[in-house]
DNA sequence: GCAGAAAAAGGACATATGTCCTTAAATGAT
DNA sequence: ATCATTTAAGGACATATGTCCTTTTTCTGC
């Protein structure tokens, strides 16, 4: 991770997302700009967080860490999305580990100027009411789509997610496996079983396996399994 | 369902809940109270709620209704929980379904009222804000409990969930399988698979089934079971 | 390039769950 | 009470997924 010191691109970033028109400027004038790698953590299940994340460029992958070691894909955030809401108001140590898919960039917000601003500000408090029922939304549909589809489905779901609209220009179109296993996991699934339907993707055209890393071939037969229902 | 006319009992109730610190004056003396039977439906998929239920006494069942027909038990409700809080400020339509598990009250408060309130109220906002992140942290293990255990660890769950501390003195302890179908639906399995976890429990002597109706009868042998994951 | 180590892929079999259909039990009308 | 109708329970078999282990493939240091 690394902190850019600019403030002009700091104010231009905020006022870009609207921010300036709910946070104060006070808040706005101390946010602090990062810059996260592929596949860096944002937070870890458990982390004291320190103020609120705003993502405005790039991918993050949110998922959750289950007691018998086990994980769950919760969704992917694009711009702008909120890190650190849930957990805001009561302090609450992180639930969900989150990870940048590719660059990514954030505005964070200091969580004590946030307390202050939320004893007041009626248009911060009414974005983070919207941003929470939006992702009480997704999840909603994430479980039920977790819950009731097959496997099948869920990875040409994640497939799609990770290529999708990934900035027209560079496509990116493939997938580092190092650990085919961590997307397993992500799937709620056994690598075994992943790497099952795997075999049957390939063998069907859709994608191909070259060392260890998948490309996929066929987006339209991907987005067909996938049901119109992605992960997002 | 029912509406009691009594402007007492429903300012005494509020003031019960701590309503009166959140609420302003205009909105609790406008406030309704209504009475749900067992089963009855507080909200269905689609409704256009009319304003914001807060739950004061007894339980509710709360389900996501999915496209392919299917059901997922979300969560059960107990005092003080709101219904309408996602829906409230975006209008959206209702996605889930609630229905009333026993006898149950709930104040409503007019949706008019209310957005008027939210554009001031910080307190009221502050409320919601800490109410959603709840759900969103509820939903979260929720959504990895139906994942990650097998329908009879949720299924345990589910008992224990109807059961539970269902008023000390009236120990209901049976359910109407008038359809197991109904809770196997909730569940997100099939009533075929369901049947064989219960004829299961029977063996293993923690529930009898008599006419269509199931008894617990080792409320501890289930609590390992579910293994302190309870729905709720 | 080669041996050994590490990672990925796949085989064999077990379990969880789904689908379809048959049998048994309960209920209502007569 | 009796038969017909509806509802619940259970059997048979198929599919989805998990676990454990073996075989390939890839990677690393030399």
């Amino acid at each position: 991770m690394q902190t850019i010191y600019d403030r002009e691109a700091i104010r231009v970033l905020a006022v870009e997302h609207g921010l300036d028109g709910i946070f104060s400027p006070r808040v706005t004038q101390k946010m602090e700009l990062r810059c996260y790698e592929d596949g860096e953590a944002i937070c870890s299940v458990g982390d004291h967080i320190d103020g609120l994340f705003v993502l405005v460029e790039g991918k993050l992958k949110i998922q959750t860490l289950l007691p018998n070691g086990k994980s769950m894909l919760v969704r992917f955030a694009k711009p702008m999305a909120l890190i650190g809401d849930v957990e805001l108001l009561h302090q609450y140590p992180v639930k969900n580990q989150v990870n940048s898919v590719g660059h990514s960039l954030l505005l964070v917000a200091g969580r004590k100027l946030l307390l202050r601003e939320l004893e007041e500000n009626a248009a911060l408090l009414r974005f983070l009411v919207g941003e929470l029922s939006h992702k009480l939304y997704t999840l909603g549909q994430t479980s039920a789509l977790n819950l009731l589809y097959p496997v099948e489905n869920r990875f040409a779901s994640y497939l799609l997610s990770l290529f999708a609209d990934n900035s027209g220009a560079q496509r990116v179109e493939e997938i580092r496996t190092s650990s085919l296993i961590e997307t397993a996991e992500l799937l709620g699934t056994s690598y075994r079983h992943l790497n099952r339907i795997v075999r049957r993707f390939i063998d069907e055209g859709m994608i191909a396996r070259k060392r260890g890393r998948l490309s996929v071939l066929d987006e339209a037969k991907l987005s067909e399994l996938a049901n119109g229902n992605l992960y997002e």
